[in-house]
DNA sequence: TATGAATGAGGGTTCATTCAT
DNA sequence: CATGAATGAACCCTCATTCAT
């Protein structure tokens, strides 16, 4: 009966599940195998999780909020939309390269799990802070005129792919140096001439 | 008790299992509810395909060369880098529009199921025609200079992402010529001043 | 893998839940022993019945069918209203008597398992006939004056004491004849002089 | 955290458990239930009672005992049979009154848990008293002549039947004035004439 | 070919009980 | 005396798979 604090169990828990959800996806995951890893009891794991639907959704949304964050955190400060662009799909890369195993969760059980509506919504959300950035980058005279909405949806989607890819292929190294580089050589008004 | 042709049976076990095995993903698909959509009993499907991973196995490769097929018919034919590019975004585009269930199922479970060697080195595969399209485009003038490697990586990883986008969320329709156009800008040696 | 029909097996089933339920109550009672009781595998019982508790209320509602007919059956033939309650406990006393552990079962989980209204609303609806023939006995002068309503609840609470006296204590006989004479000797107007 | 004497902890766990088992019976009760209605930690509990069997036990006992002390205490004092069967009614259905928990529980688990042998013994215990009266109404000319023993079966049955109903449902209530009346008119030489 | 009753391993969840604090 | 986190056996139920018909 090893006694540690309730934060520390739950903290291993949570660990052991992002682990085992990602790896296997929901259905697969196993209440046994996530113990095991959590290095506690079948029987502790409900003690600080409803059940497994639970147990997941906690994960996800907490994950979702920290990522919410960061962009919200670096959103604000940039002046020039090049900028707020750059900061956008770093923040997002990295964020995606810290937490893999989420991200894998995320994609892989999206439009499968429980609260699809709510994942949805969220994705569309996400899009949201993307067009203000490239309207506004539009205004100020730095990208060229285009359907905000459909180029925000463009390199919402490559984003994810991006990441997708990263987190399923080791071999796959995307830098945000680059792939800014590459969206905003064709974004930027005079197609980039000035760079490189 | 309905005689059927045995390639009948296998096409309408086939069909019914790509249903539900995208609807559902592989660990929660059910060989009752395949049976079932299949018009068939359970034994059934087992006079077709030795078990579930059998089957599985059996629709993602059909599939993959099928897809592999299209690809293929298409690369050779075109003059211009610019051209075959469009054709290969094309092609992939409309092939996963025509066929959502199975990109569904290919992502979902690309990297958790069996052959996960396999299916990397299906996607490694995928890269090769882009990387040559671009090696073409750059010798011929008309892409600027760049790492083919990383720039093919981008670009399949960002068709990867726009067709999960579509396929997971009907409010994204993302068309191969604003595809292409969006990433050929990016592309072209003089900025795509000259378009638009 | 015995094959048998599946009457049969349903048949087997319902007989080994019986036992076991009414042997351990519902809570305690275990899905592992009534399969091995019933010579079947676990899952062959889920064939039958979704589940415990539709397994518990398909044998309860299936001994309520059949009681409430026996009862019905033997009500309306008789003339007299010493008859009719000589018919009425008869027929309660002898089917007890038969299925020992459906009343037991019945009694045991009365009040705590699912249905509790409706099961309350069974007992009620037994007393209205008994109801109706002190009733029809006043009338005709056979039985004292009194409350039937009274009456009729206190003759099936006893009725249904003697019961779960003879299911509980195999020591403890007591004869429909032995019963009826105890209770009519009380509700005879003359006061049983007459008699023995 | 609450410092209370032992003996109310105990006494708020006995209460505890009286109410949760017999509302949910033994198997379905829950010790953290008990301890959180009776306002103790899960532990707690097992500083009074080795385990869930020897708290249900104590629980019964003291009951047990307890009733057994009422009965007796009346017992004695009356001279007439008529008077003492009348008390030994009325000292039973006022304490079933007062403890309708353990009434339900008693005959809820009657038969089905520990101690069956106990139980059963008990339950015959009881019906000695009784027999000893119909004896002696008999001898005194109070009662007609019947086999005593058959008699006071057919009553304690009666009894517990009506106890059950009154426990069971709240819309059965039978006073002790009319149940003893009922049975009375069946038991006296004369057929009650003089009565009422 | 085709059927579907039967199997049983395995997974989610509960809960009596223990013990370090 | 008292606490409550932790344990793990045991329960209900699902479902891929088999095989007698």
């Amino acid at each position: 009966m090893n006694k540690r604090s309730g934060i520390e169990s739950k903290k291993r828990i949570i660990n052991a599940a992002l682990d085992v959800f990602s790896m296997q996806g929901y259905a697969k995951a196993n209440m046994r195998e996530i113990a095991k890893i959590a290095g506690i009891s079948i029987g502790g794991i409900y003690l600080y999780f409803k059940n497994k639907e639970e147990l997941y959704k906690s994960l996800i949304n907490d994950r979702r909020r920290d990522l919410f964050n960061n962009v919200a955190a670096t959103s604000g400060k940039s002046i020039s939309a090049t900028e707020s662009l750059s900061n956008f799909l770093t923040t997002y890369l990295e964020y995606a390269l810290k937490h893999k195993e989420f991200i894998l969760l995320h994609i892989r059980e999206h439009g499968f799990s429980f609260d699809i509506d709510k994942k949805r919504e969220f994705f569309r959300q996400q899009i949201k802070p993307l067009e203000k950035i490239i309207i506004k980058g539009i205004h100020s005279g730095e990208f060229r005129k285009c359907n905000a909405k459909d180029i925000a949806k463009i390199i919402m989607a490559s984003l994810r792919g991006v990441i997708l890819s990263m987190a399923l292929d080791d071999d796959v190294v995307i830098t945000p140096k680059i792939l800014t580089e590459f969206i905003l050589i064709g974004l930027l008004k005079n197609g980039g001439e000035g760079k490189k």
